[in-house]
DNA sequence: CTCATCACGGTTTTT
DNA sequence: CCGTGATGAG
């Protein structure tokens, strides 16, 4: 039976699974069965003899990767081997393994993150002695990744800048590292100047396939022109009203750009939600209307009505937690929801903490996505620090971070010493440091000589092991041990172990991780390189399994491409949504923000709550908080307002509650 | 060089 | 209110 048989696609879906050969754009709208289209396509694709080799999908998160080879999968009953299903930037890293000498790096190159980029950025700014300017790192390296992807320039902003960048870029090179923005301007770069490596990888990927393509930027669009525009067998899906990443680069532009690109591009539009009421989807396609900027498009459904929207007004935002707790607990109750049907979408993360708190006074189960991921836990971090040096002996930036954690007596002196020197030689850290304990003529100290020295040959020691191929993981446990790393948590935590038990926990938990990766079977490349790469692209925490039966609680980027039954939206205030810092950057974001708001809206299949605070308090005062402008854009007759008597009483609660368990037993 | 104390600020969103 | 970074004493 062919995939094209499937009765659950509509006839657009149907054909866009259909259209194989040459370039297609589907719009796809909230809800419209888009995953399903574009992995039917893929699996068509197979049936018809294109071998899984020639397939590139790309993604924009690591989920959505994971997700779109798992239902592949179980499309065509095995897993598909050969098959590239991956994110832009883990493309990128693919890419880069096989060209990078071509641009002047070593294979085996580091991959800086958003942390280490700030570190790089401070030390490329010590060393033009440009003083301690504590001007916004964080600013700084939006405005270089704007800088290297194209999208920006230094003109208007101050002189220095310039200098300080050029200073970065060259530390990079120095550290054999590439930030992620070099993930895809490098491999483009490379591409466009030898036509050879070009060729091939043309040659490799004939089937391109690009998903929350509005969420693509200008130069992963350039990259994916240069890939495709030969053979022209591109597909890209999207929804310019879901783009809500233009902070980070993101141009929905692009979908303007490829229609231009591929004149004789094929469009099919996915109208038909399968998931909102048609109170749901009506007020969302009244509000989006507000936007100027968008390609027309009109939801429609099948199923009808639906619940009122419901709105409440709380005094203060842990009243609102409460209020949102009761809701779920009355529903679970009375309509037999489980948890995992509720989501609780936010705009900042922030948010989440008040939340969290009642869910936990009130045993609400809950799992919290978004946030930090778990490996850019310092204490992790220590720890893959000390992998990528041993890797990269290069790598200042991880050098100066393990240097001296745990505490092994080398300071500020040392350290200074070992700048001099390296800057005199030219040379990495660890290089200099080697030659400064061997030389003759060496400025150090007795005592810091030992402890460097001690340093040195554990870095050699563990550097030797790696290589030898021995067990990942059993080697980390060693290093572990062999620093004493849960001592050195002991010490930094003297008055809470359970700090330090929680953190040295998590090393466990890692250490458990990379055994898992060494045994599955799935993976074709096992060495710690590609392991370290994989984790430094994975910020988001992958879903583990134990998240069954719990309210979502997350921001709202981190809900796009989810569903819940019943959807909470809180703190929906002016200065929150939209929010203010991002009309401060740029008047034209409210319409992003308008997007936000929608996307939050589209999650609901049935029921959406919204929710706004009289006062709330922000940082340490009191504010007084008012309902947000977006809500007015909702079609009156479609909310209506909360009032607490319309609600359960506790004690109703408490009965229902008793029943329940009573019809359990 | 380490430890303690103090001041400060809280990052919108994430690969 | 809590965690992080700078600064100064031992």
């Amino acid at each position: 039976m062919s995939v094209l048989d499937n009765p659950l696609l509509n006839p657009q879906q149907r054909e866009a699974v259909d259209t194989i050969e040459g370039p297609l754009l589907i719009i796809a709208g909230a809800g419209s069965g888009k995953t399903r289209t574009v992995t039917c396509r893929i699996a068509r694709m197979l049936e018809l003899g294109i071998p899984p080799e020639a397939v590139l999908a790309l993604t924009f998160t690591n989920k959505a990767a994971r997700e779109m080879a798992e239902r592949v999968a179980s499309l065509i009953g095995k897993t598909s081997r050969g098959l590239t299903v991956s994110t832009f930037h883990a493309f990128g890293v693919r890419l880069l393994r096989d060209h990078i000498p071509l641009a002047g790096w070593k294979e085996n190159f580091s991959i800086y993150d958003q942390g280490d980029k700030i570190s790089l950025i401070k030390e490329a700014s010590r060393n033009l002695r440009a003083g301690s300017e504590n001007t916004d790192l964080y600013r700084i390296a939006s405005l270089f990744s704007a800088v290297k992807t194209g999208r920006g320039r230094f003109e208007g902003s101050d002189m220095p800048l310039k200098g300080l960048y050029e200073e970065y870029q060259a530390l990079l090179k120095v550290y054999n590292a590439v930030d992620f923005d070099d993930l895809i301007v490098l491999p483009e770069m490379i591409l466009s100047a030898h036509s050879r490596a070009l060729e091939k990888v043309r040659d490799t990927y004939r089937y391109i396939m690009v998903d929350e393509f509005q969420d693509t930027s200008a130069a992963q669009y350039r990259l994916l022109h240069l890939l495709g525009s030969e053979h022209r067998n591109v597909c890209v899906v999207g929804d310019d009203d879901q783009s809500i990443y233009s902070w980070r680069g993101a141009d929905y532009h692009n979908i303007l750009a490829f229609e231009k690109d591929f004149p004789e591009v094929k469009e099919i539009k996915l109208e038909q939600n399968y998931r909102s009421t048609g109170t749901i989807l009506t007020a969302a396609n009244n509000l989006i209307a507000h936007n100027k900027n968008r390609k027309s498009k009109e939801l429609w459904t099948g199923s009808d009505g639906g619940t009122h929207i419901e709105l409440f007004s709380p005094e203060n935002e842990y009243e609102e937690a409460r209020y949102i707790a009761r809701i779920i607990r009355e529903l679970s109750l009375r309509e037999r929801k489980t948890y995992h049907d509720f989501g609780v979408l936010v705009r900042a993360n922030s948010l989440t903490a008040v939340i969290e708190e009642v869910f936990l006074d009130e045993g609400i189960p809950y799992r919290v996505s978004g946030g930090m991921s778990f490996f850019q836990r310092g204490e992790v971090k220590d720890i893959i620090a000390y992998l990528r040096l041993l890797l990269n002996g290069d790598d200042d930036i991880n050098f100066l971070r393990i240097i001296n954690t745990p505490r092994r007596g080398i300071g500020r002196t040392t350290l200074t010493r070992i700048r001099e020197e390296s800057d005199l030689k030219k040379q990495s850290l660890y290089s200099s440091a080697q030659a400064l304990v061997h030389a003759a003529d060496t400025p150090l100290d007795g005592r810091a000589i030992k402890n460097l020295k001690e340093f040195l040959d554990l870095l050699d020691d563990f550097s030797l092991r790696i290589r030898e191929r021995n067990k990942l993981s059993e080697t980390v446990r060693l290093l572990v041990d062999r620093v004493e790393f849960w001592g050195f948590l002991l010490q930094e935590h003297p008055k809470n172990t359970q700090v330090a038990k929680w953190k040295y926990d998590n090393i466990q938990r890692f250490i458990g991780m990379i055994d898992a990766w060494e045994r599955d079977p799935d993976n074709r490349r096992k060495d710690p390189w590609a392991f370290l790469n994989r984790i430094t692209l994975t910020t988001q925490e992958e879903d583990g399994q134990g998240e069954q039966g719990k309210v979502g609680l997350m921001t709202i980027h981190a809900a796009k491409g989810l569903e819940f039954d019943t959807v909470f939206l809180p703190a929906l205030e002016k200065g929150i949504l939209p929010h203010r810092r991002s009309l401060e950057e740029n008047e034209s974001n409210l319409e992003e923000e308008r997007r936000l708001f929608y996307v939050a809206i589209t999650r609901a299949m049935n029921r959406l709550f919204i929710t706004w605070c009289r006062k709330r308090r922000v940082m340490r005062e009191e504010i007084e908080a008012e309902v947000s402008p977006f809500l007015e854009e909702l079609p009156k007759d479609l909310v209506m307002y909360h009032t607490p008597e319309t609600a359960a009483k506790p004690e109703e609660v408490a009965a229902l509650f008793e029943a329940f368990r009573a019809a359990r037993k």
